[in-house]
DNA sequence: GTCTATTTGTGCGAGTCCGCACGGATGATT
DNA sequence: AATCATCCGTGCGGACTCGCACAAATAGAC
């Protein structure tokens, strides 16, 4: 299921990577190298934001939040498959979510007004807005999964949908960190992820995790993986 | 935080009467009255969507599944605010989730294909993608909720965006109906259900949720109801 | 008015996860 | 080498929800 990188510029987004020539000429001129250092707040909730995303390598997180911040969860990863500020595409510029930089990396960013002149191209438009529709699918199927799905599921499920962004077998990330991704107690990550140790599914060491039977962890996680993959590789890869 | 119908034409759904009476024009003449009887299948999984609706009374519901319906879980509430076939506004014909309908009523419908032509149409496609974005956030609300809330606080919950979208305080489902809509047992939620008649929340009988003290169930929600109501208000609200 | 299907009320043991708490391990700093 | 901050392992009682199962109540059909 892991979709393997093959961008034609060497650029390594594959959103950016995958367009037609004259689209990605007409973003390139646009488009600025940046860094994206873990931790990285890209977007506040209900601010404006001003430049969007699109990432090489390392992993954006999209959090729902209530007003107070009382309560955090993910709804959304993003890695080189795709961008941060979809709600740029879809026609403002702000939303209640906040986004950050999960897995540092780096990318290339482009101006907010900038995107939307470049989305009055319609080829530009319809290739981002399959984006948007993806990124949906898979916000619904993390519904599903809050759920229905254990912990020790949800957890492998997590890391699947990070391997398929990063490179290599390594995800770079505290315990703590992912116990506020999945919305559950540290302690119980720790738990959870000793549990697919003793599987054999992945080893991890302090600060870091390597998955070792990607194909276990499918398993493990049963029907719950794998639908928002499948809608973006059909609309997304040409 | 109830927003009251206000349509122009009398029609009841709030996303066209709310448009501007260029574009509600170039609507109607596409739009075709229908009954929306209770269980009625409008989108099946991975199939090409005929026509989207528009829904005047009643209540549609989108359903996030696993590919051999293991699990269901409702990922997206549509009543007369909105429309069904968002991924037809995003580009595409189909989307692998399910929709239903909740609560019977009737509406209004569109050709797919008349739709994708009118969407050529600026103005129209803003405003529909606006509605998209509105939805997404909702759905990912909803992934907030699943994660942290108690049964007892998703009931209340699901029943707020149930009484957003009808008409008068009494919604009539049964507590089987509600059980499958938030991936719970059936027994859960009659329990559920006398806690918040035990504080005078609501009143339920066969088939049957009477709703009282709609601050009371807002309160006992906290900040996991509003958000995207507030999103919607923002952006849809003339 | 009786029968029948559906819906609702209730109970019980088991499993999962919570909040809280603390000790040990690891890696960086000085 | 000692210190310190961070991260990880573990334990305990309690709350919540599960799966299963069955009785009672309701509404509609005959």
């Amino acid at each position: 299921m892991k979709v393997e990188e093959k961008g034609t510029r060497g650029d390594g987004n594959q959103l950016l990577a995958r367009m037609p020539a004259a689209l990605a000429d007409l973003m390139l001129t646009h488009l600025e190298s940046v860094d994206l250092p873990q931790g990285m707040i890209i977007e506040q909730p209900d601010e404006a934001v001003e430049h969007v995303y699109f990432p090489t390598r390392g992993v954006i997180s999209i959090v729902a939040m209530t007003p107070e911040g009382g309560a955090r969860i993910e709804a959304g990863l993003v890695g080189r498959e795709g961008m941060s500020g979809s709600m740029v595409v879809l026609g403002t510029d702000r939303s209640p979510h906040q986004t950050t930089v999960q897995i540092g990396g780096a990318g290339y960013r482009m101006e907010t007004s900038r995107l939307q002149e470049a989305l009055q191209q319609d080829a530009l438009r319809e290739r981002l807005l399959h984006y948007c529709h993806a990124l949906s699918i898979q916000t619904a199927h993390t519904a599903l999964a809050n759920a229905k799905l254990k912990l020790d599921a949800r957890l492998a499920r997590w890391l699947l949908m990070c391997h398929d962004r990063i490179e290599g077998d390594e995800v770079t990330l505290t315990h703590d960190f992912l116990s506020t991704m999945l919305g559950v107690r540290r302690a119980g990550v720790t738990v959870s992820l000793h549990i697919l140790e003793g599987q054999g599914l992945v080893r991890a060491t302090r600060g870091l995790i390597r998955i070792i039977d990607r194909e276990g962890l499918e398993e493990m996680v049963g029907g719950c993986y794998g639908v928002p993959e499948a809608e973006y590789t059909r609309l997304l890869t040409a």
